[in-house]
RNA sequence: GGUUCUGUGUCCGAGUGGUCAGGAGCUGGUCUGCAAAACCAGUCACGCCGGUUCGAAUCCGGUCGGAACCUCCA
């Protein structure tokens, strides 16, 4: 039995779904107004894995995860650069699908963006009027808002009352009730993008910001499903509102609330506009792959924070390059073999509130009991232990046969390599034969510069290209 | 001011009222011409002060430190 910690009863309760047998997820995706760094990737990694676990128990899964291609930055980046705001958006989209394949971190079933939901959020926003929990500023200026005073239970999500919060001030204070009132439709401003804005009941303007996930949760997930994600950061106030404005209109709304910890970087939340950013390119730079983020990711809790430092994903890198070595040589030797079964550890640990941590734990027990067998020319143990193993890693996304992480590969390429190496361990072999370790060491060497591993095994050498460290 | 999270061994990082986290590193051993990989053994712990308890790192109170949110944010 699944269990996750969900935030708005702030307690670890059983997942049980809306309907038997399926699950609805929503995560909030990113923003796009720029490429993303590896702190907005994490919360794709974590609930990819979630997914993941998901379908493994037999669930039948709907996993939405939208795009807010529309926000304050992008219409500020679209008057710099000139361009419509669209083609901002659309540029970091791309930017960053390719991080997420990269990862490894599979498509959602349906990635609406805001801009696709514009009738649904007028529907929504006409309901919250007509019973009054919405109104539209006497000033002329085309704002609606919502009326925070108007739902007793705000702040719910966030444990805060209402009258104990700093006022909000979303930009210049218009024609509000309350400050704490929150856009659900923003009037046309002469001094943003006059291609950014739609017609609506309420005259020509854009979207909210929190007003895009009511608006997608209801059109592919209806009224209410079960788990809605995203980072801590989003608490409040976008998920408050976010569920304040959906409960007021009627719709039960989430079931679970999910949030993943932040990745930090100097003791602060990494983020553009402190400056403290790694990306996927920083990483591979370093000689470090996707895959070894990925396991950096899920080697704490997902609710933990990350204090990201380049020696901590080193370690991870070392300790994942053990476990896909264990699942190279398993291969090699004892034959291939198809994902089998988790260990009762592993699930135990997921279904602990996802705790990937005590599940990388269990996956390491296994592999070391495979390594054993190995060891002791034990092929059946061996080769069990591998469909375990790759088993548990295709649930985390890591396994290293995935042909997502052999995007890149050329096998033509490969093959010549596979023939020079032949060569060279050939005279390297000829050398040892004739006790000139001088020459075979030299060979060795020569390889390991061009980045080819050799090993001696009890079969013969066997090499491997490894990751280049980087130098520095 | 309010809300929430957090402080574990050399490092990363789980967890539970009493019995092994796991990984990285280091030391010794096995194997190897040497290495590498692997295996075996060892290494090292719960911020501080009180309290509850037969027993607490795990519960409670206090205290010190760090972070997130209350403004755009994964």
């Amino acid at each position: 039995m699944l269990r996750l910690y969900d935030t708005l009863t702030r307690q670890v309760r059983d997942f049980e779904p809306r309907v038997a047998g399926q699950a609805s997820l929503y995560l909030c995706g990113l923003t796009v107004q720029s490429g993303p760094h590896i702190g907005h990737l994490r919360s794709g990694v974590n609930y990819d894995v979630l997914r993941r676990w998901l379908v493994h128990s037999g669930y039948s899964v709907t996993f939405v995860r939208n795009i807010t291609d529309i926000d304050d930055k992008i219409l500020v980046k679209s008057l710099e650069q000139g361009r419509p705001f669209w083609a901002i958006a659309y540029e970091n989209e791309v930017l960053l699908e390719a991080a997420y394949r990269s990862l490894n971190v599979q498509p959602p079933t349906y990635e609406p963006r805001a801009t696709q939901c514009i009738p649904e959020m007028h529907e929504l926003i006409g309901v919250l009027i007509e019973n009054g929990h919405a109104y539209p500023a006497q000033d002329g200026s085309g704002d609606v808002y919502f009326s925070v005073a108007s739902y007793p239970d705000y702040g719910a999500l966030s444990n805060q009352r209402p009258d104990e919060m700093l006022a909000a001030s979303e930009g210049p204070e218009r024609a509000k009730r309350d400050p704490r009132d929150f856009a659900l439709w923003k009037g046309v401003k002469s001094t943003e993008p006059q291609d950014a804005y739609w017609s609506s009941p309420w005259g020509r303007g854009r979207p909210g910001w929190h007003i895009e996930c009511s608006a997608m949760t209801y059109r592919y997930l209806g009224p209410e499903f079960d788990i809605h994600g995203g980072g801590t950061d989003l608490v409040f106030p976008h998920h408050e509102n976010e569920m304040t404005q959906s409960r007021s209109a009627g719709h039960p709304f989430a079931r679970f609330w999910l949030h993943n910890g932040m990745m930090d970087l100097g003791g602060e939340k990494m983020a553009k506009s402190v400056g403290n950013i790694i990306n996927i390119a920083a990483v591979q730079a370093r000689g470090l792959r996707p895959v070894e983020l990925r396991y950096y990711m899920l080697a704490p809790h997902y609710r933990a924070r990350i204090e990201f430092s380049w020696e901590a994903l080193e370690e991870a890198a070392t300790a994942y390059q053990r476990v896909e070595g264990f699942v190279q040589r398993a291969t090699e030797l004892a034959g291939g073999s198809e994902p089998t079964v988790v260990s009762a550890d592993f699930a135990a640990a997921m279904n602990d509130d996802l705790n990937t941590s005590a599940a990388l734990a269990a996956l390491h027990e296994v592999v070391r009991e495979g390594n054993t067998a190995l060891a002791a020319g034990d092929l059946n143990a061996a080769r069990e232990a591998l469909g375990s193993v790759r088993a548990m890693l295709g649930l985390l996304g890591l396994d290293p046969f995935d042909p997502a992480y052999a995007a890149g590969e050329d096998r033509g390429i490969r093959e010549t390599v596979d023939a020079l190496v032949a060569l060279a361990l050939q005279q390297r072999a000829s050398a040892r034969e004739r006790k000139d370790w001088a020459a075979a060491d030299a060979v060795r060497d020569q390889l390991k510069q061009a980045g080819v591993a050799v090993e001696d095994t009890p079969q013969g050498p066997r090499w491997t290209i490894g990751a280049e460290r980087h130098a520095g």
